[in-house]
DNA sequence: GCTATAGGAAACCAATTGGTTTCCTTTACT
DNA sequence: AGTAAAGGAAACCAATTGGTTTCCTATAGC
């Protein structure tokens, strides 16, 4: 059984599709917004979102099997809340492009400063 | 005109949109590491991939319809090279998890304290 | 016990995806 | 000039998406 950091490391190609696809929709992003303020059930989800109930609930759904929040069920209520662990390891993924894009800005930075010592 | 900084902080959806949906295929994230080592052309893609040349020529335009490359074209060939900046907005969107995260861990810390300490 | 509420199941739909194959254009090499 | 290489365009296909509507189940409240 992987460890979490091993989960966080190794590059789960299918769960990282999963977490990415989740993420690649607006609606599904604004769930995640919400519950990033506290827990809700899925009709307080739908309420403000101007779509049908089960288009939300349809979202709430994707965004579980990427395990990005998880529900506990109490009466009759499906209460969803958070997990940010997928997103530490998008976190994660992105860690080699962080270091290029310092290197990029870096570079360009040496350039600029060339420019003005040179000219 | 916005600034990066206001183009990284105010979220276009629609741009999240793209590029969450871009890198929600393994083939392209494996075409944004490749590229990540360096430019290369079309068909340099496409050799290792088991794929079909067009179906990678696709996946690149994905890609570039996101940012997330861009293609110089000097005669014949297409010189596709990595562009991180819409990687720096999913860093940037990342950031209230992160705290969200932390808040997480940290609560579990103190958890584990407490229970130390109680016990 | 009856009614209202929270929510999923299933069927259906149009649009998009990821992939293929076949053909075409443009540039390079000799 | 003639051929090989780089790559896009278009047509096509099966599978998936995002959305709807209609119906069904289970819990809660009077």
């Amino acid at each position: 059984m992987p460890s979490s950091a091993e989960r966080a490391l190794l590059p789960d190609s299918a769960g990282m599709d999963r977490v990415f696809h989740a993420l690649s929709d607006r609606t599904r992003r604004g769930i995640l917004e919400r519950l990033s303020r506290g827990p809700a059930l899925v009709s307080e989800l739908a309420a403000p979102v101007q779509l049908t109930r089960m288009a939300v609930s349809k979202h709430v759904r994707v965004l579980e099997e990427a395990r990005l929040i998880c529900r506990e069920i109490v009466g009759r209520e499906h209460r969803c809340s958070l997990a940010a662990e997928p997103l530490q390891e998008v976190d994660a993924w992105l860690g080699p492009y962080r270091e290029f894009w310092a290197g990029t800005l870096g570079a360009l930075a040496r350039f600029v400063e060339e420019e003005a010592g040179g000219a």
